[in-house]
DNA sequence: TGAATTAATGGAAGGGCTTCCATTCTTGTG
DNA sequence: CACAAGAATGGAAGCCCTTCCATTAATTCA
């Protein structure tokens, strides 16, 4: 059927354990050898079996990339990144599209034990202990992006001082009623983001308000609870809540996601106000959206975040790659018209 | 050090192959043993080694899915129906983002030879006869999304209706001068939207004018080339060329998709002119951010595309699925504000 | 009751590779 | 020139499964 190690070996006339030397680029081979075996592969077409060498050698090269359905720009461009540094390497890369939750954990146990793949990204998830624990017992490299465990390599970007800016500039901007649009405080960027919202408020002395902050409450429907809150229907159904607040409501809104952002936006043209004349509004990672909407937005090193995490990744599958790496990136505000810029230009 | 076969075989006090039908769901085994071998089975948390399963069963449960590096939401879509679908079976995706044109054969032909995966899902992309035949000899299924060969399975959408459809929309707004910007006409979608374009007019009775019709050219640098030309930049230097006409300009313009339609746009608003009182745009694709900008588009069932070519896929792998199989999905017209739309909300 | 089926089971062979050990062939050294 | 050490090579064993064949046990039928 398909050609072998032994077809080469015959025609070529020499051992299967020389011509595995030649394929593995071993050193113990003479030049001539080498050179004769080659030009068979040549011949043969031959291609080791990528099943076969994998069992041989305990190694798949492939990884797991386990990202949460795809709804938004952020993992398109993470994902980019992972693909383009992974080139580099020989390695492919499997992707699980988690719908569920639930799935997740269910998920990443099997990978484990079935041991299909070298290591495992996990993107904008949640890791539990226990399961941090079954990951360090089987040795497993993993490596989180944009999520966080103090047991597990991290790479996240500054969610505190990116909040923090984007309210600084609200409130450089002259307004004092500053809302929030948070996700699930389950999640450890939301927890972030509103303590950068917070200290911002408190460093010019403005006085915290809970009214005029939504947290996607963990007790909504799944489609609300997407993504952790982070989705345009918690940004719209939030910005109602804040809308319904008549004379109350915020002069200014950060959203803690652009995508909420865009929910958020819908709300209020419905609602008869203009943006930003009656309420401006601030995103969260600049998805490429962003740059239509003219939304003012933190923007984060997305497609950095990916070939930085697939580096690390692959460092530690070939042995080297400390333990415990963190890295923190640097978000900055990217200023556009505060939003409605788009509707200015046409 | 992991658990294996032996080690449950030996502690249920059963032979391998019995451990091995109780695995595989064989009937030829009395129930009392397979309730014994399952306790063990769960006790020892045994699971089986994929890749040995992989290489003793010539199968490795894992199909590829060749995909244009993401540039647009198309992917996307098409991606998340796919892996919905898989979902369904037990396979895993490896997905491999193809940057460069001249990577695809290279990557197909080794994918071809490595035999790692069961099948191939490939993605907007054209395939040479040569490859063609090369997947015929080596037995691999291969189904196309979004792009067409004779000999093989393809799923693409009406390209030539759809286009049809825009331009019929642009002539019953009135419009004579109709100008098109279109992809690389190496690609089939190419071809067929052009041809949609062109019978419009001739029902109408509308003169085809040549330099009212941009192709990108095949000799352009690399980024504009980059996905058959459907890309910004292409759209952007496309509809510059068409404003250079000046008064000879069209009033109207088709774009072939949406991606090409937000260059012009930015072309069209730095030229200083207004959509779409001066000029009319609609689209091809229905991306997401086409909802935004009020873009008039005509609309394909990504989702679709990615479920059903899956469930094809599946189908050939697991031996049914008679070849040659073609489905061509019904686009619809998505009428917004031909364009502007947000512009007027906001 | 004995022969003929049928059901259940054990385990060797085989899948295609890597790796290690044994062997042969080269060198270099005193 | 004899011998030790190193380089190059062959191939068995091993990776962990599935599958097939042989064997034993249970059942059926006349």
């Amino acid at each position: 059927m398909s050609v072998t190690i032994y077809d080469v070996a015959k025609k070529a006339g020499v051992g299967i354990g020389t011509v595995s030397r030649v394929i593995n680029n071993s050193s113990q081979i003479s030049p001539a050898t080498r050179e004769k075996v080659l030009k068979v592969i040549r011949e043969l077409k031959y291609q080791p079996f990528a099943m076969a060498q994998s069992l041989a050698r305990k190694k798949s090269n492939i990884i797991a990339c386990v990202v949460p359905r795809f709804t938004d720009y952020f993992y398109f461009e993470v994902l980019n990144g992972v693909q383009q540094a992974l080139s580099n390497y020989s390695y492919d890369l499997i992707l699980y599209n988690i719908d569920k939750l639930e799935k997740k954990e269910e998920i990443l146990k099997r990978t484990i034990r079935e041991r299909k793949v070298d290591g495992v990204l996990l993107i904008s998830m949640p890791i539990s202990d226990k399961l941090v624990s079954k990951f360090r017992e089987s040795n497993l490299p993993i490596v989180l992006v944009d999520s966080y465990h103090e047991a597990l390599d991290s790479i996240t970007v500054e969610n505190k001082g990116g909040a923090f800016a984007a309210t600084e500039h609200l409130i450089n901007l002259g307004h004092k009623r500053i809302g929030m649009i948070n996700g699930c405080l389950s999640s450890v960027p939301a927890i972030n983001r509103l303590e950068g919202f917070k200290s911002a408020l408190s460093k010019y002395d403005i006085e915290y308000s809970d009214c005029l902050v939504v947290n996607v409450s963990l007790n909504g429907d799944s489609e609300i609870l997407q993504n952790d809150g982070f989705n345009k229907l918690a940004g719209y159904k939030a910005m109602n809540q804040l809308l319904a607040l008549k004379e109350d409501r915020p002069t200014a809104v950060f959203a803690s996601s652009d995508t909420q952002a865009t929910g958020a936006i819908k709300a209020i043209n419905e609602y008869g106000l203009k943006i930003p004349d009656d309420i401006t509004i601030v995103g969260f990672d600049d998805i490429e959206l962003s740059k239509y909407l003219g939304l003012t937005t933190v923007h984060q090193p997305m497609y950095e975040m990916g070939t930085l995490a697939v580096n690390r990744l692959i460092a530690k599958i070939t042995g080297g790659g400390s333990d415990n790496f963190k890295k923190v990136f640097a978000t900055n505000l990217v200023i556009r018209e505060t939003c409605g810029a788009y509707a200015k230009k046409a």
